[in-house]
DNA sequence: GTAGCATTGTCAAGAGGCTTAACTGATGGA
DNA sequence: TCCATCAGTTAAGCCTCTTGACAATGCTAC
């Protein structure tokens, strides 16, 4: 049971919250200035304090957010289909990732952008033990679904070899063992590839250099990109056919 | 001819954007303040508005800078290899960005990273007449460079057929014709993917979201991956052979 | 050579941001 | 009721960006 005193506070830390998130928003950019938020809320700055380390205590709180919203995303998506339709699952996953991107672009950017202006962007990794950023960990985090997803076709044996006729010759000698988590290197290099154009695709339409294509252009774009992927993998395809919604014939 | 005062003027400036860029390096951050751009040069701070208007106009000079570098990068890189070996061409442009982004982080954060604390980002852009940012301009740009390469390889009839089985059936429709530029649906959607995928490997990799795998490592995946795109956009293999340099059996 | 102008740079000062310290009023448990 | 804790304020210090006034230097034209 939470006193009345706890209840009040969290609420005036999820209000600075959204207030810094609002503001960010309104300005188009990440770089949101103490005295702007509490200004909005009808606060003297130091107030803030009672609440946040500082500024940089602030955009860390609001990173470490939008770390946990976008994994809950991503998983709820991924668990709405069974383990045993990949395709359906792995395209699932990468448009939960891209409507979170979109409908929260500052929240992106906090993420995957670079660091910012007196904050470093660096944590004690929870994972690794190593100092890492939170993108870092996002990345890992990306990985490794996509991992499991490649893991879990493999199991049922629903994955059909790949048609990686780009493999050079020589880079399983160059990979690291440890580093493969088990993956095959040309399977490692399909997800990087996934990964790779999955993020740069988002990345470039979050910041608008997509813009000469209408949404609804770059939706069904957005959707060619992904059965591409699935194909590169090597996944079937989702079990609600093409376009998704549409029953496969 | 330049008068002595010019000359030295100049040297000044350049001494000014080498120092900004250098403390963007060693401080790992691209918002520099300009009164440390000011002490490292030994010089105060009102003293560099002689020179720029201020912290934006030295970012935006920077920014003009990054770009036109690229750009000229690329271009030498592609102009090394004939027309009539479009998919050469391809690999030189994509190993030019890459290697130009992996030189100089702070260079491609400034184009392509979010607009920066009060730095507007947007210029009045010469070519489309609506206001832009340079970001967008790159990426114009690269759209351009990828577009020409797949007009000269269907006018020398070296394109073969697109394997895309992924394109949405509805997409022309949706597809406005003046912004294909003379493609067809499908060639411009290849080249979205082209762009997604190399642009998102690259930012990847220039934020250290790839580092789990050494620079040995990512090279080849790099190339692996520039190979599928070649496939994909249906160009011919470059001739110089696989891997670059190895010539063709 | 020198007078005069343009250029370069410094110092002083204002505005505004972040942050700490000291202080006041309110809350809620004993 | 008492009083420790919390929430929030003002004051002040330090830093930044930016402008304006002023000094020093260099160039140029007579």
């Amino acid at each position: 049971m939470r006193t009345r005193r706890e209840t009040t506070r969290a609420a005036t830390i999820q209000e600075i919250k959204d207030t810094a998130l609002a503001r960010m928003r309104s300005q188009g950019t990440v770089d949101v200035r103490l005295s702007d938020v509490a200004r909005d809320m009808r606060m003297s700055a130091p107030g803030l304090y009672r609440y946040f380390d500082g500024r940089e205590g602030l955009l860390s709180a609001l990173i470490v957010d939008a770390l946990t919203d976008l994994a809950e995303r991503i998983e709820k998506a991924r668990d709405q289909l069974p383990v045993s339709d990949p395709g359906g699952r792995f395209l699932a996953v990468s448009r939960a990732y891209r409507e979170w991107a979109l409908a929260d672009r500052e929240s992106f950017t906090l993420v995957f952008g670079p660091a910012l202006a007196g904050f470093e962007k660096t944590h004690q990794s929870h994972a690794t033990g190593t100092v890492d950023g939170p993108d870092k960990a996002a990345a890992l985090r990306a990985m490794d679904a996509l991992r499991s997803l490649a893991r879990d076709a493999d199991e049922a044996g629903t994955r059909r070899p790949l048609p990686l006729t780009h493999l050079p010759p020589d880079l399983a000698a160059v990979m690291s063992d440890d580093l493969l988590h088990g993956a095959d290197p040309a399977t490692e290099l399909a997800m990087v590839h996934c990964w790779a154009s999955l993020h740069g695709f988002i990345t470039l339409e979050v910041n608008g250099n997509l813009n000469w294509h209408g949404p609804d252009v770059r939706e069904p774009m957005f959707l060619g990109l992904v059965r591409l992927l699935i194909a590169l993998m090597g996944l079937p395809e989702p079990r609600d056919g093409w376009p998704p919604g549409t029953p496969a014939p």
